[in-house]
DNA sequence: ACCTGAACACCGTTCAAGT
DNA sequence: ACCTGAACACCGTTCAAGT
């Protein structure tokens, strides 16, 4: 099947070595198509061309592979933070980057939601927060806690919104029809809230909870950096 | 192999059919076992002396009987919250519980964390928290989209520790050890705020930052609450 | 020095055959 | 009516063989 072609040319690349590079770029690629398109070790060699298991010659395994392609990924988050913002907006900026990176590449961000790249552009988010952090007047413990909340929160965040959209249609239908479906069907005396704001439950947006999360973690930034202050 | 004992008796299970209720308890049973057993069809059926695809005969799919087997574990939650707290005390004992369930069942806790069971336990919850946001002064629109904060973001937090927790141990001992070890070794000039708070990042305690977290959403609803009530 | 491809030890699930 | 077991279409990874 492989030699259909007239031409006796090999379809696989032409004298091109495969690189770290080449190999990460093609996982970038092939995250951003989403559950269209599964990130396997063989849809891996298909995109780059080359038979699945040669990225073993330049990544020990997939999970090597994973935090590099993941912190290429928070070099975007980073590139979309603009300069001259204030620790509140800095913040913000960075959990909207998140996200909407996070929904690009989701096959990598579900993956990193309990993981630490150990890599440069974590360095630099982490730097980034905890300078967001001691601009709002916390130091030592403090803003080494204040920064886990945070950063800890966002990953989850994120990771659970990708693990989300990576879903099969016939789960993520039924998860996303209970607010119309089961929960307009509980006992109304058992269940008093529920039936009372049903209704609102299931016009909540995404963006109403992303805004609210987003929201919480600075006031409690800011709670605790005037409690502080005072003391 | 299968018949190398001396007696004729088939070791699977005598006479006695299998249930719904006891493929939950067979899972529930690997589930807690954590890393050290992974929770597949396979190991089902070994646990439960049958073969393997006879839980098919009882559950569409393994998703179906997942959400069972999570609803279930959210018995186990609210069992563990005491009656006569107020709204503030209720979502801690609801975050406690929440924990300490998920680091019991991590391998459920995991893949629910952007998942609904749509069951009965779960409307519990939901009556909880909304209970509890109403109880704090908020009330429709507010009420659902403060209800969704505090529900989601506690699935996400739990889900990534238990996450963490799944990690095969290799890679845990790397996340593990990079506070005191890739984060160490920053350039200083580039990186001031991770060379200065190194130690102290190296010290938070997952109590510590799930803590934070929890306040920080309790913190959220009081603040909220009180800006409706001046309105 | 790097790539290939067969092979291994796994997955979830289907389906014809048994009882 | 339920269970069994072979089989299928997948995974990540290893390793001897090629170039």
């Amino acid at each position: 099947m492989s030699k259909s072609s007239v031409t006796p040319a090999r379809t696989k690349r032409v004298g091109a070595q495969l690189t770290p590079e080449a190999i990460i770029e093609a996982s970038l690629r092939i995250a951003a198509r989403g559950s269209a398109d599964a990130f396997t070790v063989r849809r891996l060699g298909e995109e780059l061309g080359a038979d699945p298991t040669a990225i073993y010659r330049h990544f020990r395994d997939k999970d090597e592979l994973l935090l590099s392609v993941a912190d290429r990924t928070l070099g975007e988050v980073l590139d979309s933070i603009p300069d001259g913002l204030d620790w509140k907006d800095r913040l913000r900026a960075l959990a909207a980057g998140s996200l909407a990176v996070a929904l690009k590449y989701p096959a990598v961000s579900s993956i990193m939601a309990s993981r630490t790249t150990r890599r440069t552009n974590e360095f630099r988010v982490v730097e980034l927060i905890l300078g967001a952090v001691t601009e709002a007047g916390l130091d030592g413990a403090e803003a080494a806690v204040h920064y886990r909340m945070v950063g800890d929160s966002l990953l989850a965040h994120v990771g659970q919104r990708a693990a989300y959209l990576l879903l099969d249609p016939e789960s993520r239908a039924g998860d996303e029809s209970s607010w119309n479906r089961e929960y307009r069907l509980v006992d109304a005396h058992g269940f008093p809230n529920i039936t009372r704001l049903a209704q609102q439950l299931a016009e909540v947006t995404d963006d109403q909870i992303f805004h609210a999360r987003v929201e919480a973690l600075i006031t409690a930034i800011e709670q605790r950096a005037a409690a502080v202050r005072e003391a």
